[in-house]
DNA sequence: AAAACATATTGACAATTTTGAATTTGAGAC
DNA sequence: GTCTCAAATTCAAAATTGTCAATATGTTTT
């Protein structure tokens, strides 16, 4: 189904810890390690809610030797922005004739 | 938390059933009695999303006698729109002086 | 090579969400 | 008033999600 897709991109808005780290990140990119100090969640948890974030496509990562850094992603942010857009918009306008 | 508030908006997009819900209502106003005949849902399930959708502000529900109308908030539309891009705003510019 | 470190994954449990049957509420019809 | 209908609520079970401890993976350091 098209909408398990679509819920997909949505989830990562739905958690209050991830809020937080997408908050975290608006400063700019920032690696799993330092979203840990500044959290009060362990590193698994941490792990399991970037995972969630990556795959709505919000969030990207970047891997530098051990570590992994997290950032927004523009595109994905815009394309969650147009998905939005596009399920709430009404279409209970005119016909057109074709 | 703020978080925990804007969490509940996004929930509204985080179950495939409530997306059906939305796409049905795209076409306009719609009551439950009509929704339930298109969906494959029982009538309490229908009335927990129901519920869940008026609560992020996305839907907007409009009692006319036994019926209740349901279709998309323009205005709670909107506002989730413009939550999911200052959620996702990246302020990584450079600092101004004060 | 081994040790140390950062992150991912697994597994088990807790918390939350989704679901439907049964019941209740609230509003017209009789 | 009672009856009927639409929708909301309650309750319990099923499904999903969030959490942490333990372990695994992969990388750098020694």
């Amino acid at each position: 189904m098209i909408h398990q897709e679509n819920a997909k991109v949505f989830r990562a808005f739905c958690d209050e810890n991830r809020l937080e780290i997408l908050e975290l990140l608006q400063g700019g990119e920032k690696c799993a390690c330092k979203l840990l100090d500044d959290l009060h969640i362990g590193q698994s948890t941490l792990s399991h809610h970037m995972r969630i974030l990556c795959e709505s496509g919000i969030v990207q990562a970047r891997r530098d030797g051990k570590w992994t850094h997290y950032s927004i992603s523009t595109e994905g942010s815009l394309y969650a922005q147009e998905l939005l857009a596009k399920l709430t918009k009404t279409n209970s306008t005119v016909h057109e004739c074709n």
